[in-house]
DNA sequence: CATATACATCGATGATCGTCAATGGGTTCG
DNA sequence: CGAACCCATTGACGATCATCGATGTATATG
């Protein structure tokens, strides 16, 4: 259910009275919703939201070569998926031997947890 | 502060013992990650999250004509995000006269404070 | 009815994005 | 050393997106 519109209460306006209000400041600035718009965008993705989520699921991390296979794409857009996600915070990496393993970052679960309410 | 991943209390991998792990199933549906995916994706954008932000600070509806000035887009951009907002559920409208009103629904806000802390 | 205003819609344009084949860097194994 | 393997990077291409001028649709005013 939404909010019920005030306009119910208030009487239909007269071009001659002006529909100019006085507007309560945001309360973001431009910079932090920037930052937020930013990490939103990352996250914003079927394929990465579904990358984070699987991630997050993990006690342990996960090697690339067993995330692959779980998605249609190809391994180059596995990778690219996987650095936009990682430069947004939400995802960690680290080289082993000839794998590299991705893991949820503590941003990245809690991000997803506040956000998955509304799936 | 980031997880301590795992990986350091395990030795190097030889290629000869294979990477692979059962993983954990992803929590979300294929179906909620596009849902939800979708919702971020709208409130993803710098413009378009300022003015879910700006619109959710307002105690009443919001004309139009004092929202565009708040933004440096011309008119048919901003009526466009607007639109964008509408069709993810995050935003409302209502005509009266001649001039259009926009506000906030309870899911817009839910998800803009829910949102806020990584900004 | 004619004019003016508010705002949604349309059409076009340049930018960004998702995708993949090809390639390269780094590691392991024989 | 050379072959095999993992995966990141590059370059290209089509799709989607943000933006704006022009136009359309209501509504209000005189």
């Amino acid at each position: 259910m939404t909010a019920i519109p005030v306009l119910d209460r208030l009487p239909p306006r007269r071009k001659s009275e002006p529909c100019c209000a006085s507007l309560a400041a945001p309360a973001l600035s431009a910079q932090k919703s920037d930052l937020l718009a930013n990490r939103l965008k990352a996250a914003g993705d079927p394929t990465r939201l579904r990358m984070l989520d699987l991630l997050a699921q993990q006690p342990e991390p996960i090697c690339v070569c067993d995330l692959t296979p779980q998605f249609p794409q190809n391994q180059p857009t596995i990778s690219h998926h996987l650095k936009l996600l990682r430069d947004a915070g939400l995802i960690e990496t680290e080289k082993r031997g000839i794998w590299s393993y991705y893991w949820a970052t503590d941003e990245g679960k809690s991000l997803l947890s506040a956000v998955k309410p509304f799936a």
